[in-house]
DNA sequence: ATATGTTTGTTAAAAATATGAACAAGTTTC
DNA sequence: GAAACTTGTTCATATTTTTAACAAACATAT
């Protein structure tokens, strides 16, 4: 069923989680088909776009009858490849790290998470989300057992580089940073994936700001 | 120095937090001054994008000598606004909104978080990051009081559209919005600002999976 | 069965965004 | 004062992304 995913753009990409979320509200609600108009209006976006998204991996819907909702979100999630469960560690267990760690649903989304790490005796031993923190010590005899693919960074910024560099020479392949440090580009084959709240909230910043400003030419 | 703001791209505003973060390290590195190519060659891409991106708001630099990092990192800040201490409040205190709370530096990106609140009575009165929780009931009273500008939303996707409704009622202007819920145009002159964590995990889902998928053409 | 209305997949056009080249004018440096 | 830089700006081009259009296929109703 899947066509060529040699090329896929990185925005249609994004927008695909979008759809599955829309989709498994509208099966929950026991609705069982629907056309790409009338997604393209709840979701605020053009029938076109979504017919060329959805064929950037197949025909998945059928002339005049459109798509059977349960399906299409099964091959969306099949493309995400949530269904995978690839093991992921996560490396600093501080705020972020222990919020990101119980309050998303790895499992969910194609993750596994096998293990939390740190460097602080005080946090090394403590339970989060009933997974107990391992000393940042261990992690190359952890990593060489349980061959991780990700790495979730939740380490103050100055830290980014050295362990990414030392992760992927540990074979990770693919980074959801959450630290300000700019991952791009450092490595050849691995995936990033940044959380840079400080730049989304500066983006949000600049919008408040901009309808109260007063031209000033 | 400012020239017209009035149509700016989403995608430019979206580089200007990452410009800034770049010359924040560049001046704490004691550099005086940079050319537009120099600083291009550091953060991967081309001198004519800053150059233009730049002067979407104004000539900051100077022929024969470049850009004065420390006048340009004001500058930027300027333009997002981050001197404007906008009143924020933070609605869901769970694991994820003490997070964010204690994480990161609102005074910095501009920002105050003035409150917090929840509707837990087991984490009313508790203390998040120095600042006291405090309860939903009071919400309308402390808003028209306060006037606080932003809101962050920190609670369970299915109650985002109730509290989005009432808290524009009560004001706010622009959401960070942490939900899974989408807020997207559903009010007029309310900035929406979405950190879709799970979304951003399934499209780094994609990606580690791409690469080790066989093309099944 | 046939006609009518619906909706897809796909192609083509349009719009938006990014890139690159060029150059006068102002600075710095020697 | 001359040579080497570098910006702000313009223009042309390339690339990416979005929108529009329509024939072919299906569903439904009579």
């Amino acid at each position: 069923m899947m066509k060529n995913n040699n090329q896929v753009s990185i925005p249609v990409i994004k927008r695909l989680p979008r759809y599955h979320r829309y989709l498994e509200e509208l099966k929950e609600m026991g609705i069982v088909r629907i056309s790409s108009k009338e997604l393209s209006q709840r979701m605020g976006l053009t029938a076109s776009q979504i017919r060329q998204d959805l064929n950037c991996f197949g025909g998945f819907g059928q002339q005049g009858y459109g798509y059977n909702i349960e399906q299409l979100y099964n091959e969306i999630g099949t493309i995400l490849g949530i269904d995978k469960k690839s093991k992921a560690i996560m490396i600093g267990a501080g705020n972020l790290g222990h919020a990101i760690a119980t309050h998303l649903h790895f499992e969910n989304r194609g993750f596994d998470l096998i293990g939390i790490f740190d460097n602080n005796p005080d946090v090394v031993g403590s339970s989060v989300g009933g997974r107990i923190v391992m000393d940042s010590a261990t992690l190359d005899e952890f990593c060489k057992k349980e061959k991780p693919v990700v790495a979730i960074l939740c380490i103050p910024s100055e830290y980014a580089a050295e362990n990414a560099d030392k992760l992927v020479s540990l074979g990770i392949k693919g980074f959801w940073n959450f630290t300000q440090y700019d991952l791009v580009s450092r490595y050849d084959g691995v995936a990033v994936e940044n959380v840079h709240l400080g730049d989304s909230l500066m983006t949000l910043c600049y919008q408040i700001n901009k309808f109260d400003t007063p031209n000033e030419v």
